[in-house]
DNA sequence: CTGACAAGTTGTCAATGACAACAATCGGGA
DNA sequence: TCCCGATTGTTGTCATTGACAACTTGTCAG
């Protein structure tokens, strides 16, 4: 029975799932260096050592909410890409540009967390899976536009990763830009992806 | 003098630069979390506090090494180009890509942390500035060739954007990949840049 | 009912970053 | 040359933190 909020009940209802947010609003606003296990046990309203029922490390609350970050990313994608299911393939992939681009920009200090925990060879199973998850996404628009012709040759590798690169390249380097400046360039990017640099 | 039996100076020598050297050792080996002053201290034979005397905060101390890893990275850059000069801008950009792939692939979590005080709004000035040191290189083949007709376009922007994207997304990508793999993936990843995804 | 397990609590410890007050060394000008 | 101020390093201290141990409270299956 959910008690309600009276005066604090022994246990606390969804602890685990008020850390992660707790860790990520801090991890916003004061950044990684300055998230504290004691701090968000305290702004839980519980005791100091609570966390460790739900998390053996500092790193493995990490862990978690990097891979809530992969989820929400994810799924952030996957919408993008239903929903415009039926344009070009030029369409869809500024439309994963977009998105991602997005999740970058107001969620910078979250995405450096991700990666870090991806890079870190330490990293859980689970977060391989999440990465892979998105990987895949974004190969999707490619492997259609090759079939349909929109896109140049039958073997998406390259062409992915030149994508995944360049996606994820100019999300980190713009992830302090302001929105509007970044919508135009944005733009721009795709348009030479699609190109080429070589004249035409 | 109470030389004592370890004939350690009074003054250092150059405890900064050593400090330096100790932290990026340090993190490159355990991660950037089990970085901490009294240790490089230690490591460097001085007491707890002297690294306060050369750092105000250990933010400090990230800041200076963040700033040494964009001063080598421009600097293998420059080189790399400057060995090129007289080939086409295809293989240019080629030099650079390896250049910057190279380094990330042995520098890691060096990178990491570079970027991740460059998205610091608290970041200094000087590290601005060694970031915008290292753009202009990335543009400079852009420039040269879009001069010498090998690159389309007039306006170096959309395309120094779009290549230092892809650049700074597939080294940060490809970090934890084996250096073989990469370099025939990096080649691909420049033909694709190159002639583009639209069919030709 | 009950007893095992999950979730939370208090207590403690070593390590850390920051700072203050003090000491040794160095270097430049009188 | 000598002295005095600026640098650099030292010891001492403090609050905060992450981790762990031992204990308590609540929950739920049988």
């Amino acid at each position: 029975m959910l008690d309600g909020m009276a005066d604090r009940p022994y246990h606390h209802g969804d602890l685990r799932a008020a850390l992660i947010a707790s860790a990520e609003r801090a991890l916003a606003e004061r950044g990684p260096s300055a998230l504290s296990l004691r701090e968000l046990a305290r702004e839980a309203g519980v005791s100091h050592a609570a966390p460790g029922r739900h998390f053996k490390d500092k790193q493995a609350l990490l862990d978690a909410l990097a891979l809530t970050g992969f989820d929400r990313l994810t799924g952030r994608l996957e919408h993008a890409l239903d929903t415009a299911e039926d344009t070009g393939a030029r369409t869809r992939v500024l439309a994963l540009a977009r998105t991602y681009v997005g999740f970058a920009i107001d969620s910078a200090a979250l995405l450096d967390l991700m990666y870090a925990r991806k890079h870190d060879s330490r990293a859980s199973p689970q977060l391989s899976s999440a990465v892979e998850r998105l990987l895949d996404t974004v190969v999707r628009p490619i492997i259609d536009g090759q079939a349909g012709g929109e896109i140049a040759g039958d073997d998406p590798g390259p062409v992915a990763a030149t994508v995944s690169a360049a996606l994820h390249g100019f999300a980190s380097l713009n992830a302090a830009t302001s929105p509007e400046k970044v919508e135009e360039s944005l733009a721009e990017v795709v348009r030479v992806l699609f190109e080429g640099l070589a004249p035409r």
